[in-house]
DNA sequence: TGCGGAACTTACTCGTAGTAAGTTACTCGG
DNA sequence: CCGAGTAACTTACTACGAGTAAGTTCCGCA
């Protein structure tokens, strides 16, 4: 910053591939969730972890590369959560319950997650839509299958209404999690959880006698 | 194009503020709809009004500025639409579907506006994030009006479920409204607003008993 | 007829995504 | 120990889009 020609300085030492996308996968994450993604630029995340922009562009070949490599990490450990917690429960409606907390919960504790994958990432219609899809898909996925395990066997399924189901409440997690987050005071994940398991429990009983 | 030093050509009647307005806005409105916010440049769009970038800014002060102005105009419509069917409803079971189907039917008719409303601006996190907040805001209003029409009167309502209640139908319509223009051969209206309706109008009694 | 202001333009600046082409540190066979 | 090959890394750009300063042209009206 002193000089104009680069006097050696301290010798640079190289380091591991791996080590470094880890670095500025790190970094990228902890910017992403504090500016967002308009917010941060590449330059930005290339000064914080001491590197130069092109190499960011090397392992990650774009901005949208490197978001979408933060929420690959992010939502795999989000969906294990949820997905430990639903297959935890002993029954049905346990795991409903249990599969809403595991999800406001892992949000309340990991902020930084939450703005990276939600706010930017669920909601995004922009760069990252393809990545975050994805990662609705498999919530979409897990949704459905518990949704399928309220249904009495030898029933025939009707996939629409599966789907729909499923949308939906992924969908209502989705928009609670970012106004809890908006709100003053939310309510704890247990009031919501119970709340969002008052009032689909019941209709998806309906749903078998269609 | 072909001269590189303008010769006067047609000699350019000038417009009234007003329509030049309105043409703007229209042509933002289509734009938007078919690329998207990011996809969209403030030279795209004066290029196709046939004017030049600075009496945009002038107009509409920022590409924001614009955007907002493009939902405002959309939301209005959306809105009323859904109201309307919810209050000419007979009762509140009515009530809950018609509005669900004024919902699905509107972005059914009105794809361009969808795109703009629900794909850019219901879901960005971005720069029409307080714009879009505000529509929500009226329709989670509305729905929380209809949640409590639900209710028995005289019982305490508990505020923090009736908002729960009314954000998740709010996520659960706008990620439907997505899924269905997405999906290869999305469900008819009336199907998604009969399921929704299966889904949740059990439910939103049961809340009455807490 | 000419003057005041509204409508409109040219020609920029600035910031950021992305790239071409080169340079430096490490490493491994001889 | 030494040089060639390669992986890690940089400087120095281009391209493009948002936003602006400063001017120019047209119109209504005294």
């Amino acid at each position: 910053m002193t000089s104009t020609t680069v006097p050696p300085g301290p010798p640079k030492r190289r380091r591991d591939r791996a080590a470094r996308e880890r670095e500025i996968l790190e970094a990228a994450e902890r910017i992403f969730g504090e500016r967002g993604y308009q917010g941060t630029s590449m330059d930005d995340v290339a000064a914080q972890v001491g590197v130069s922009k092109p190499l960011i562009y090397q392992y990650y070949g774009s901005k949208d590369g490197l978001f979408l490599a933060c929420l690959a990490r992010l939502r795999g450990q989000l969906l294990d959560t949820v997905a430990d917690a639903v297959l935890a429960a002993p029954d049905a409606e346990d795991a409903l319950y249990a599969g809403f907390l595991a999800w406001f919960r892992f949000l309340d504790e990991h902020p930084q997650a939450w703005s990276v994958l939600v706010d930017e990432g669920m909601l995004s219609a922009g760069p990252a839509a393809e990545a975050t899809d994805e990662v609705r898909a498999a919530f979409i996925e897990l949704i459905a299958t518990m949704v399928r395990m309220n249904l009495p066997a030898g029933r025939p399924v009707d996939d629409d209404e599966v789907q729909i189901v499923a949308q939906s409440i992924s969908g209502a997690t989705e928009r609670l999690a970012i106004w809890r987050t908006r709100a003053a005071t939310p309510p704890t994940p247990e009031k919501v959880a119970r709340t969002l398991q008052d009032l689909l429990w019941q209709g998806l009983h309906t749903l078998k006698t269609t």
